[in-house]
RNA sequence: CGCGGGAUAGAGCAGUCUGGUAGCUCGUUGGGCUCAUAACCCAAAGGUCAUAGGUUCAAAUCCUUUUCCCGCAACCA
């Protein structure tokens, strides 16, 4: 049987339509699946949207529309966005699905009914104008840090959920899985700033509005954001339903991505939830750093993004691709630009690979008339192209396995790069003129299959680039086990895989 | 003193765990080549590794100081 692998997205808020940073994130989860599909792993990769809460309800309000009626539009147009992108999810999950309320109604049954959950009242310190609760230490000079005015102590009647409960097991928990959180530096953030201090049980209902999933036992409740969003992992495979095989199959997950303001949930809260279930933990959570435009985080209030789909009909969908997955090295943020979008994709895209597949088929036209049969009399220089061809598939594998994604891509670009070099210290125009057609077949050769081999690895990050490059090739197998075939080359026509984007 | 991360050529980054001649991509300048998409290859210029001190034969790397930036602090990827 196939070895699984079950990675998630978070499910995004979908208060406005998806920004370039949404597709950050997908897209990473994206180059991941698709790596672990090639790598023939059974599959499974969860997308969503968390779409109840007050500011729905109020943009919905705004907008003269029901919420439901809100979420549709914004759903469809991200469904829209991640089909542009060539995003592979198995399953799009959204909160608003019925079988996802059903189920997280009889979690939240589960946990009262078993004394983890308690009716208790929340009081906190209010900014009725802002709808917004803040602690003491957010207050600036005792007012409303948002609009400056006073706030006032107001008590609401709250489910809570005993997250203090599972404080040791969760400490535990981090020191005998070091791995768990990635990267391991934040593993010290949660622990010392959030379980050390003392965890506090979590208010897990709301009265304030009305827009969410009712506790079934409270109508005046509906369940707050924690249970009803970080469940989506299990609802979305059925778990506690009449069909839990894809639950049996897939859970625990693998990996769920989120990006780094959201890990606490996930390192903390989302634990306690399944101790609390008595369900295996997920092994691993990778808190990835954000694309920021300039030094300002993206943000769907300030307008310092377009669509992105401006850039991908612009520009192509793999430069995107490439582009954000190249940017953000692990864990770290990265920037976002047009200038740099066009930079990379010409110096890379266009220059490297592009320019490297085009003058290789062009000169097996030329030389040979498209065939070029599998060669064995390599020289030094053709063995150590070859070897740091083959060796990639390693070098990539281990970097994917470590979920450092840039560099993986990185280290294909350099033995793109050495093979322009090769062609420039082999000279094949010369070794043509000369008559040495063998040796200019082993050259040919040795390109066609270096290129065959980085166009295989290249499918998990830009898969419509690859594919092209196939075309040309005239190759039809790019499986894993593909990648150490020994085999002749018939190429096609050569067509220019990324035109340079000139200055507009 | 809330917790954590960061500051390295004009730009964007790696290197820091495990101290040993400061590296990559882009950009700039010069040269080469003509298979190719103004491409490709070679070379050069350009850095007191934020700051001040300490440990050491030796510090970008370890320890401490200061400054600035970012994230978290009950939900913006």
């Amino acid at each position: 049987m196939k070895e699984k692998f079950y990675i998630t997205t978070p499910i995004y808020y979908p208060s406005a339509n998806f920004h370039i940073g949404h597709c950050y994130t997908t897209i990473i989860a994206d180059a991941i699946a698709r790596y672990n599909r090639f790598k023939g792993k059974d599959v499974f990769f969860l997308t969503g949207t968390d779409e109840h809460g007050q500011k729905i309800e109020n943009k919905a309000k705004e907008a003269n529309v029901s919420p439901k009626e809100y979420v549709d539009e914004i759903v469809s147009n991200a469904k829209d966005l991640w089909k542009s992108l060539n995003i592979s999810y198995d399953k799009f999950i959204r909160t608003t699905d019925k079988e996802h309320e059903v189920i997280v109604q009889r979690i939240f049954d589960k946990l009262y009914e078993q004394g983890d959950i308690y009716l208790g009242s929340y009081e906190g310190l209010y900014c009725t104008p802002c709808e917004s609760f803040w602690t003491e230490s957010q207050l600036v000079d005792g007012k409303c840090p948002d609009c400056g005015r006073d706030v006032s102590l107001v008590k609401e009647e709250s489910y809570f959920f005993r997250l203090s409960k599972y404080q040791d097991r969760l400490i535990k928990m981090f020191n005998d899985n070091p791995e768990f959180l990635q990267p391991v530096s934040r593993k010290n953030e949660m622990i010392n700033n959030f379980i050390k201090p003392g965890l506090e049980d979590l208010c897990v209902s709301r009265t304030s509005f009305s827009w969410g999933i009712p506790v079934s036992f409270n109508l005046k409740h509906v369940i707050y954001v924690w249970i009803d969003a970080l469940s989506n992992y299990i609802t979305a495979l059925g778990y506690m339903s009449d069909n839990d095989t894809l639950f049996k199959k897939y859970w625990p997950c693998d990996l769920h991505l989120v990006g780094k303001e959201i890990v606490r949930f996930h390192a903390i809260v989302w634990p306690a939830l399944l101790m609390a279930l008595d369900l295996p933990l997920p092994k691993r959570i990778f808190g990835h750093g954000w694309l920021k435009i300039g030094d300002a985080k993206i943000s769907k209030s300030s307008n310092n993004y377009q669509d992105p789909r401006t850039y991908v009909s612009q520009y192509g969908v793999d430069a995107v691709r490439y582009y954000v997955l190249k940017e953000v090295s692990f864990g770290n943020d990265g920037n976002f630009s047009v200038e740099a979008l066009v930079s990379r994709t010409n110096a890379d895209l266009a220059n490297t690979l592009g320019n490297l597949v085009n003058r290789t088929i062009t000169m097996v036209h030329k030389y040979f008339d498209g065939k070029i049969n599998y060669c064995t009399n390599y020289l030094d220089t053709d063995t150590k192209l070859l070897n740091s061809v083959y060796e990639l598939v390693d070098v990539v594998d281990n970097k994917m396995e470590e979920l450092r994604v840039s560099e993986a891509i990185s280290s294909i670009f350099d033995v793109l790069r050495d093979c322009n070099k090769y062609i420039d210290e082999n000279t094949p125009w010369v070794l043509a003129k000369e008559g040495k057609m063998e040796r200019l077949e082993v050259v040919l050769y040795t390109l066609l299959e270096s290129i065959r081999v980085c166009a295989i690895l290249l499918q998990s990050f830009i898969p419509d680039t690859s594919s092209k490059i196939f075309e040309q090739l005239n190759v039809k197998d790019s499986k894993y086990e593909n990648l150490k075939d020994k085999v002749g080359f018939s190429v096609n026509q050569p067509v220019v895989l990324f035109k340079r984007i000139e200055d507009k």
